[in-house]
DNA sequence: CATATCTCAGATATACTGATATTT
DNA sequence: CAAATATCAGTATATCTGAGATAT
C-alpha cells in the first residue's frame, strides 16, 4: 500500500458499469469487493507473518493444526479444509517440515494416508502468530462488532452457495467429522 | 471444489477459538471469510476464464481497460488500481500484449511513462468475458440484491480502514483522477 | 540531486497436469 | 478392478528484491 488513492476503485467502477449500459453491476462490485479486500488484509498482515518466517499459506496450515483436536490433521483433510491442492498440500508440508515445525505421521487405520501433526517448537510458534495476529484484529478494521457478524453471515452465504461446503439440514452445525 | 465438505470451516475454527479462551475469534473469522470467499469465487469464474484464455490477473487488467476512459491507463495507474506489484504489471502487460489483446504507447506528456491501450480484438475479447461473468453473477450467489449492496458497503469499510483508498471528506466521490 | 517510471535478472511461492506406488 | 491417498517431475503463473536506465 504505497499511497492510498483518492476514490473508491469500486465505486468508480460500479458507476462505469452502470453508465455503459451493462447488466450485472453489482455482482461485479461484490465479487471486487471479496478480492480487494483479501488484498488489504494479506498487506495488513504480511509484516507479522514475516517476522515469524510464515507464509500466508504456512500460516493457515499451522492455524488448522492448532485448531484440531489433538494437532493432528490427515493430509487430506487439509487439503479439503485449505481448500488448496493435494500436490500444494504436500508442498506447504515439506517447507514446514524443513523448519521444524510440523511432523509427518502414519495414520492410524488407513495405511495409505498420512498425519501430520505439529511439533512443540510448531505449536509455540504458531500460538505466537495467532496472538500477534489478533492483536491487530488480523487486519480488520472499520467494522463494529455486530458489522463483523453481518459480514461473515453474508459471506457464508456466498461461500455455501459457491459449493465450499454444504449444511444436511440448512441448520448450522457443530460436530466436525474425524 | 472437488465434493464439499458437510460443516463450515469457519464456524467450526470459531466454536473451536472462543473454547480455547483466545481473543479476537470474530475478526479472525472475518478475515477467514474474506480469504475463502475469495478462493471460492476464483472457482466459479476459472473455467470461464480458461474458455476465453485468460488467467484472473490478466482479466482484471483488460476489466480495468475497458472501464477507463479512452480505453488506456498508465502502467503507474494499473499497479496502483489493481493493487500488484510494478513488475507484476509489466509482466501482466507483456503476456497481454503477446497475445495482441494490448499495446504499450508512449505517455502524452511524460516520456517517462507508458500507456497501456485496448486493442480493437483486445476490447471484443474484454466485452466477450465479462458478459460471460456477468451471465453467472460473477459467481456470486445465495445474496439478495440488497444483501449484496450490505456486503459491498461493509467491505469498503474495511477496504478503506486498511489504507486501499483514502475519501477527502469522508463522503463518496464520483470523480476520477486523469 | 532527489524522485518517479519502467524494465530486467534472479529467487521464491503457489498451482496445476500427468504419472506412479500403495492401499482400500 | 475401481477409487482414494500421497508423491514426484515438469510447467506455468505470480510475486518480490535489487539493480539500472531514463526522465521529471
Amino acid at each position: 500500500m504505497p499511497r492510498p488513492i483518492s476514490v473508491d476503485p469500486i465505486e468508480v467502477f460500479f458507476d462505469e458499469w452502470v453508465a455503459s449500459g451493462r447488466s450485472g453491476g453489482l455482482p461485479m462490485a461484490a465479487t471486487a469487493s471479496v478480492t480487494r479486500s483479501h488484498r488489504v488484509l494479506l498487506a495488513r498482515n504480511e509484516a507479522t507473518l514475516r517476522s515469524f518466517g510464515l507464509t500466508f499459506a504456512r500460516c493457515e496450515a499451522l492455524m488448522l493444526l492448532l485448531a484440531w483436536p489433538g494437532n493432528r490433521v490427515p493430509m487430506s483433510r487439509m487439503s479439503e479444509w485449505l481448500m488448496v491442492h493435494p500436490t500444494s498440500v504436500t508442498n506447504t508440508v515439506d517447507r514446514l517440515a524443513q523448519h521444524g515445525l510440523v511432523n509427518r505421521a502414519p495414520h492410524p487405520t488407513d495405511r495409505r494416508a498420512l498425519m501430520v501433526e505439529l511439533t512443540d517448537s510448531g505449536r509455540g510458534l504458531a500460538d505466537g502468530v495467532v496472538a500477534a495476529l489478533a492483536d491487530d484484529g488480523f487486519g480488520v478494521h472499520g467494522l463494529t462488532h455486530d458489522e463483523m457478524r453481518t459480514l461473515v453471515a453474508l459471506l457464508r452465504k456466498v461461500r455455501r452457495a459457491g459449493g465450499e461446503f454444504r449444511v444436511e439440514d440448512g441448520e448450522p452445525t457443530r460436530s466436525r467429522s474425524p
